[in-house]
DNA sequence: GGTTGGCACTCTAGTAACGAGAGTGCTAAC
DNA sequence: GTTAGCACTCTCGTTACTAGAGTGCCAACC
């Protein structure tokens, strides 16, 4: 039953859009459709419930709310919910409770990185009751700082990278029968000697030159060798883009109405597991700063249509970034999302700066 | 409706245990309650349904079946599957090319010991369609390798600590304004000197020793503090059982239609990520070689009843022990399960003992 | 022209009634 | 000990119905 064209081509009145922002508020809070009554009733609108129903209608024409059936209240699109996020509301800044309670959380892992990412995660998914999620610090470019062989047994050892931001790297390796300590620190001190400081490139270029060079010593093989390890190792470190995401609070998001199927949840499980669109996300989010929504449908996956992001960047650009965000349902509560994730991604701005200062 | 004592207290016969092994993988393959007729058509019982339904009657006495209500078919009750693990069954090994694939997969990981446990959750659970759940090996008692001081910035450094196996555990270090990169080598060659080889307990003496030693010059305080710090992360290493538990195939269970409600998913969920019920059984599993099985609700927590744990050691006593293992519905296939999980841990044991030989 | 009360209409969700089907438990006969 | 027969029970799907919520439209009103 088309209108044909709609009557308001240009933007909504004010009127229009308060009423707009009170049905997605309301259904935000409710997962209930929104009827015409309960709003003039809930929101002392000084107009009758006919008069709100035709501009119900208007906005429904615009694409901003929906209808499960014809007897039901309106529902927000996700075009309803851009809207919201873009002009009816700002972000709510955290509580200065919450703010030091989570600056006082984060104070107790300031001295371990590993720990950062997890605990952004975690945050965000009990401040905004939904999942919070986050990535570790990714260095750019990877530059070796030093080497490491370490002998386990009598036929292995580990090779450890060391990264110029004190990320690590390891793999084990295999010695040649006979091998002694005194040759492995002999390796090792001719590879830092050479390779201290340089990138993946420039040590593959090293690399070039030592097969190259004539053997002369035993030590020589072993260098070669454990040269090339640690070369595919960066490859594979600066290949991978999302490293690791982790997650936490996929409880509350189970726990909304609109997954009590399980049929819908599986689609976003697997979509975390599967990672390859947050690996793309990965990239457009920490090329310019800010804050990212992808509401439902915005998302690529089909599996993710149900779900909307909150994403911000953190670390330094040129040196370290990740991201970090929330994850719920559509019917997220956005300006709270929107403020948390902000807060949290400045507190891990401030970790990583802290790094480099 | 009691009926007093149960006619046969002894152990049942042959054709009892035939039938209630019936039941049992009948309701494994059709998730339906199983009734007398369908059991005497579909496994060409040489008796009448009559007969089937006294025998039924008499293993619901026994505690070994249930009945969801009067004119359902049978149901089997975890007493019932933990006869049937324990005498009914023996484990089925897995076929000759699933394990053909299996060790080709984890040859191409060998020299990467971070990606084992994770291979070996998602080799469990997609050879048996259920969840796989695995730990990296922890090293029994830590003992210090090597120090390491890597400066990032200027006023703060990466303090590694090298353990006997290679593991490597890390922290930041805040250092004192003009703190030089030659100051950082002579405090890692003074702590490598007095530490290295030694255990958290032996580091912790030795420390007492310097703290006592006279301040001689401008390092030691640096010598100090980075051993300090040093000591605490050894304790924390040493303390956390279960340090990281590695899960995959998670959506299996949840395709599971017992799980379809999302409701009792969301205890199992729950049980993941709190994690202390694994600590709990690490240690139980890890003390014992073998494969263990925990049915329904003879796991501890309320939230664990409707699902089975099928787990097995691996690694060195006395040197790394993790645990792998398959989470699924109670109605899980048993012997296949218990068949895949030996054959991993098999491996993991391969791949562990490969480090010290 | 925008606003409003009134009203017919539509769709859902819940309830009750009902019959088919599956399965049991008991009993009497073999 | 086994079996055929049978009454009984409970679930599940279908249908019918009602109450309730909400819409959309229209004529009247300011």
């Amino acid at each position: 039953m088309t209108r044909g064209i709609r009557r308001s081509a240009g933007p909504l009145d004010q009127r229009a859009q308060s009423i707009l922002r009170a049905v997605i508020e309301e259904y935000i809070a409710s997962a209930a459709p929104v009827g015409s009554q309960a709003l003039v009733e809930r929101y002392q609108l000084q107009v009758s419930s006919a008069t709100v129903r035709a501009i119900l209608a208007e906005l429904e024409a615009e694409g901003l709310l929906s209808h499960p059936h014809t007897s039901a209240g309106r529902v927000p699109t996700d075009a309803g919910y851009r809207f919201y996020v873009e002009s009816l509301t700002g972000d709510v800044p955290l509580s200065p409770v919450e703010q030091l309670m989570i600056r006082h959380q984060f104070g107790q892992v300031e001295f371990a990185t590993d720990q950062w990412f997890r605990l952004a995660a975690t945050t965000l998914a009990s401040a905004t009751h939904s999942a919070g999620i986050a990535t570790p610090a990714k260095p750019r470019a990877a530059r070796i700082r030093r080497f490491e062989l370490i002998p386990i047994g009598d036929r292995m050892a580990s090779l450890i990278v060391v990264l110029n931001e004190g990320t690590l790297k390891q793999a084990l390796f295999t010695l040649d029968v006979g091998t002694r300590e005194q040759d492995l620190d002999e390796a090792v001190r001719r590879l830092n000697a050479s390779c201290a400081g340089r990138s993946a490139a420039d040590v593959a270029e090293h690399l070039r030159w030592f097969a190259q060079a004539p053997a002369d010593d035993a030590t020589f093989e072993l260098v070669r060798r454990a040269g090339d390890r640690a070369l595919r190792l960066l490859r594979e470190f600066d290949a991978a883009t999302v490293e690791q995401l982790f997650s936490d609070g996929l409880l509350n998001v189970m726990a909304a109405p609109e997954f009590a199927s399980s049929e819908k949840l599986r689609g976003v499980f697997g979509a975390l597991e599967n990672r390859t669109y947050f690996a793309e996300l990965f990239d457009v989010v920490t090329t310019d700063g800010g804050v990212r929504v992808y509401i439902g449908s915005e998302n690529r996956p089909d599996e993710m249509a149900d779900v909307s992001l909150v994403l911000a960047p953190y670390g330094r650009p040129g040196a370290a970034v990740g991201f970090v965000g929330v994850l719920g349902p559509t019917r997220l509560r956005y300006p709270q999302a929107i403020g948390t994730v902000r807060f949290v991604s400045g507190i891990m701005n401030d970790l990583v700066d802290h790094l480099y200062t």
